[in-house]
DNA sequence: GTGAAAGCGCTAACAA
DNA sequence: TTGTTAGCGCTTTCAC
């Protein structure tokens, strides 16, 4: 426990001979304080060391200025670039964020909004764990009027808002990329269809190859943690196979990288034994020989609208009606296709 | 502003027929309130969908459970994988963070200690901003005994913790395994030499060299502000120089490989005309062919330590008088050299 | 233009 | 084992 009492109005209105509605008032700019009378207690309260007591004001105020974040993980270049433009809104506009990670595990999301429910945080902003089957923990919130908004790993949910790309067409015109280059038998490498982000993809996927007169192939179809051991294992997989495909799509560059380097090991040339898509353009994408052809994916800017999404619902409540917001992407041909 | 009111202990104890203070002591377990007891008030609260209120918690005991993160960016592997790391320790001992990027400036970085200050954080872990020149900011949590934890980016200061490695020995170490296969006019790249990391990179390099017998050449210290961008401009510098270096010391790899990268694209060869080394032992290291030799850098680690170290003096106040900690890196030799 | 006073929801010292 | 009560520091309605 603190030893030091803190310095409260009291303190300041006691030694400006002002009461303490005057001073907070002041402080806070109100129009009925004279100017003199704000600036004066302005530099007492500065001199005197005050910082207004956040808890104090939340109490009173029922809001915190402060925004939740739950992602799956944040050691990602995804997420990492994302937060950062979470950060950059919410700083920009006087919120604080509080960030939670659900490890991709349905029961620790659950914790996680539960934490920050308890936290009072003004809204909440999400991507779904790998396996959330629904959305009865953000129900509470709902009900409470807490705005919140997914982005990436999205589900329908009446009341929320979605930020998203639109995956299913990317995915098709990588596919549709990869046959345009030779490609009769390409593979599909996602996580856990349950998520958009990968249903999407899929769906995508399959449909550019029945378009082209291509049946897709189940056994082709990987589904992963989408970790870079998978994909390790998955290329060794497919380094065996009697029927070999003739290209592959990541649903991620991580993925996708870890796949050419063991394709690589195995002497297996990429793009003429097998072209290889990616997803997302992360900057390991041009690094890798050869380089990656992938989805530009607006991480930064999906932050910052999504922020931006939610402190506009806080501010006018209700007002945008609007249930999905699809942020452009972009296919990104390099030399590994 | 919140139209519904919330459910209380008030509203939980006149239900139940008891006292707001045997609510609140039921409900945090205290020992002297009769299991059944317990037991009915835990379930009437969950029934009533009680959730305590943080903030009238926080402002009444003083403290918030919650620390404050301030990092320069969270978008670079290293420090997505620090925060990672902090996270997982925080919510595992019932903590929350708050985290906030300084934008590797100093007046930010003052911006952001203040904010957190004034969310009464029970304590900070802080990497510095680039610019940072001194730590008048942090005298004010220091004199109210709120602990501060440097990490990576850090700076003497008496009362603080400092968790690093040791870069001195780890630059060392890398110089001397640079001049080992034959390099006699190595290059370094660092950032602003203000922050330990850089200059401790620096001497480590500049001694190995003087310890080898050769003399450091000052035109081939290159700081910069560590972006690929600088780093695409120092290798167009360094392949236009009549007398080239024969190997350089970057001191982080997202740095070292959009170097090799440029260099490729210039026809020079890594290693035989030009070994490189970087730092960090990102990802990225051990996917760019030639593969990078760096140093590993324990960073989930190190945010786990951070973490825990502030815990430990949250709880066990001053007990804990160490001062700096250090953790262990690794050279980790690949083809680049 | 300024002040008095009530109350946000919770906790703990003290009383019973 | 449980209840009473007095704040934590801030904001705001109402009065002057």
């Amino acid at each position: 426990l603190k030893t030091h009492r803190e310095v409260t109005i009291y303190d300041v209105a006691e030694a400006s001979g002002l009461s303490p509605s005057t001073v907070s008032r002041a402080l806070k700019d109100h129009p009925h304080i004279k100017k003199d009378t704000k600036r004066k207690i302005r530099e007492l309260a500065a001199e005197m060391g005050y910082q207004r007591n956040k808890f104090a004001s939340n109490l009173r105020l029922r809001q915190t200025h402060t925004i939740g974040v739950v992602v799956p993980r944040l050691d990602s270049w995804f997420m990492a670039t994302v937060l950062s433009g979470i950060e950059k809104v919410a700083s920009a506009n006087g919120y604080g964020i509080i960030i939670s990670q659900s490890q991709e595990s349905w029961k620790k999301e659950l914790a996680c909004v539960n934490t920050l429910y308890n936290s009072r945080v003004d809204g909440l902003l999400v991507s779904l764990a790998s396996d959330t089957r629904d959305l009865e923990h953000y129900g509470r919130l709902l009900s409470k009027n807490i705005p919140v908004v997914f982005f990436d790993r999205v589900m329908e949910c009446s009341g929320c808002l979605n930020i998203v790309i639109d995956n299913y067409s990317a995915a098709y015109e990588v596919a549709r990329h990869l046959i345009s280059r030779g490609c009769r038998n390409p593979a599909f490498i996602g996580g856990n269809i349950m998520r958009n982000v990968y249903s999407e993809r899929l769906r995508g996927f399959r449909q550019a190859l029945i378009d082209n007169g291509l049946v897709p192939d189940e056994k082709l179809v990987f589904i992963t943690d989408m970790s870079s051991r998978a994909a390790t294992d998955t290329a060794r997989l497919i380094s065996g196979m009697k029927k070999k495909p003739d290209g592959v799509f990541a649903a991620n560059d991580t993925t996708a990288v870890a796949l050419m380097v063991e394709l690589a090991r195995r002497k297996i040339r990429i793009p003429e034994d097998m072209a290889v898509a990616g997803f997302n353009n992360e900057p390991v994408s041009s690094v890798i020989q050869p380089n990656l052809t992938t989805v530009d994916y607006p991480a930064g800017a999906m932050g910052e609208m999504a922020a931006l999404s939610l402190l506009d619902r806080l501010n006018n409540a209700q007002s945008n009606s609007l249930s999905t917001i699809v942020l452009k992407h972009k296919l990104i041909v390099r030399d590994s296709t």
